[in-house]
DNA sequence: GGACCAGATGTGACCGGTAACATAGCCACT
DNA sequence: AGTGGCTATGTTACCGGTCACATCTGGTCC
């Protein structure tokens, strides 16, 4: 009843298992009147040719792999959709596997797990990366086309895909200033991720293209990139930099918490304060303001990577690793305002 | 050099390829030198196992199989999150295929590649799925243990997980009820989507109970379940039921949209308009005013859905299909007020 | 009419594991 | 000492396809 074989189609239509095979894969030199009768076969049988079987002989899954941190997590969903839909125009399929944060156990199981399903590439979107020095990373790069996305590490011969966060946050800073802000604060992410640390860059190059003397009471760090932490981080630069008449906050979210921080206190933006996110997550156009915000191109980051991981499967050469930056660009709405001569002086 | 298999490694360790097995398998009954030596030859050759070749003998894959819309869409991926989550727990690697919507052959052809690649369950959470009839599903049900999520369509044999979308528009209209309106019109999302007839079921259901007799002019159905609708909607209720107190929102979206358009005509909310929306997408809470509304469990749903399979394939017996509806909470934010005496008769 | 050729079809090995059974070596017990 | 039984290990077939090559058939050409 269950799992009808080549074999078993081939005794049904009275050929041998190998025309059954040729019928199945569309090669042309099979009569008409053959390949009926192994049409009818199949039919008859409801066979369903083995992909697992398939693979073995042929040394070919056509399955990429996707270790990302969190699945349900705006950025890395929408990585993932466009890994997906990228893999599938090329006749991937993709697995993927979701680590918990932190859990270094995860990341080498997954990893382990994939290389045993012999996937044709690999892509890892996991920032800060804990296996980085670890053997296991390394034979995988040997083995098959790897990508890392968004990671601090550096991976001899494995691709690199990631947000040029830096020119971001020199983009986000640079709007500010260009509407004439001098006295600009910035709430960060947590400085240990990559990303963080490349924004607060960007900031700084802008300020110093500006002219602007670094100021350390402006910069303030949170532990995570949650609302609650722009919150506290907003009434905290309050306090510290009670002048400052602009806000680069390194995630909407951290942006939304200060927003509501600046309410709270009765300053309203963009009028009194402006602020500008780094994300732009789908509630940022609804926001009330429309937030003006660095946009991620996620979507094209994963897409990008499963095309490195074609391209190279294709060409088959090992080619060294490349690094591509996708630029993050500034998506100009209405939390920012652009400051006049009287306030600017104050 | 590339993809040392079993026998390599028993030939290096001077054993039977069977010894090699039994030691990759963790096996009891292997002297402990023997397989030190095994142990030893495998990291030489730096050999990993083939799940593909082990698929093909044993006869399981530890894969299961689910199809989504879209898994960038929130919704979905915390669908695709929490299947994950439990398949992983369960010894399962997840592969994933997003159909775009409205494209049928995807459907079939996602599908017919999941049963291809044997996979050991099918989560199906395409609402209005558009193959209903078809031979494919059925065809898929027979096979493997299958769930349809959040679908319309029942399918005998097939298990069954959804929200219950009724009772969610019950609460939330019953809410509104409580908080004494009694002019309380809806916006709907497209009517051909099951979800939305059922959430209007139950906003009928509560304004029966509640003794409040139904208005056509109080419904407003939308093409979809965006920002932008619900704004139009919300101006359409405002000429053509003036004297309404409270929108229940069938999407989040479609509420944030229908604030603004309040808004936009000088009303605030909740003072003079109470809204309710559904969903909880992540920007409710942070929205102002904090969106009253009702949540949608999807990462229970997708792990739900995972733990069905899971037990069915242990029990193997062929339960009959059966239907898992989880409560959609109401979330009691900021967006609703009392209606006071006064206002109430107006 | 026989040689030759091309296209259709069949045969057997192989991919890399697992499963079932066979065998060998060792000890205990009668 | 002979026999039974247990454990460690080896042997062989098998999972369901693909691949390389062999064979068969009919038609063309001289």
């Amino acid at each position: 009843m269950k799992g009808a074989t080549i074999r078993d189609v081939a005794r049904r239509a009275r050929v041998s298992h190998q025309t059954v095979s040729r019928v199945i894969n569309g090669q042309e030199n099979v009569t008409a009147a053959t390949r009926e009768r192994v049409l009818d076969a199949i039919r008859e049988l409801e066979y369903v040719p083995s992909a697992v079987a398939r693979s073995l002989s042929s040394n070919r899954t056509h399955t990429l792999g996707m270790v990302t941190t969190d699945v349900s997590d705006h950025f890395f969903s929408e990585a993932v959709a466009g890994a997906e839909a990228e893999a599938r125009k090329r006749g991937y399929f993709l697995i993927i596997g979701s680590i918990e944060e932190g859990s270094e156990d995860d990341e080498r199981t997954y990893l382990r797990l994939m290389l045993e399903r012999r996937v044709e590439g690999l892509i890892v979107a996991v920032p800060r990366l804990r296996i980085a020095d670890d053997d296991i990373l390394a034979d995988a790069v040997a083995r098959i086309p790897t990508v890392l996305v968004a990671s601090d590490i550096e991976l001899a011969g494995a691709d690199h895909v990631d947000i040029d966060n830096r020119r971001g946050g020199h983009e986000a800073t640079g709007y500010l200033v260009a509407q004439r802000h001098r006295v600009i604060a910035t709430i960060t992410g947590p400085l240990d991720w990559p990303s963080a640390r490349a924004r607060l860059d960007g900031y700084r190059d802008a300020l110093r293209d500006a002219g602007i003397a670094a100021d350390r009471a402006l910069v303030e760090p949170c532990v995570d990139w949650g609302l609650e932490s722009g919150r506290r981080a907003a009434e905290r630069l309050l306090s510290s930099a009670p002048t400052l008449t602009a806000i680069f906050a390194q995630s909407d979210l951290l942006a939304l918490g200060a927003i509501a921080a600046l309410r709270a206190r009765g300053l309203r933006v963009p009028e009194d304060v402006s602020v500008v996110g780094f994300d732009d997550i789908p509630v940022s156009s609804v926001f009330d303001p429309p937030l003006t915000t660095v946009r991620q191109p996620m979507r094209e980051v994963g897409e990008l990577a499963a095309r490195l991981i074609g391209d190279r499967a294709a060409s088959s050469r090992k080619a060294k690793g490349s690094r591509h930056m996708l630029r993050a660009p500034l998506v100009i709405r209405g939390s920012v305002a652009r400051l006049d001569g009287a306030k600017a002086r104050a």
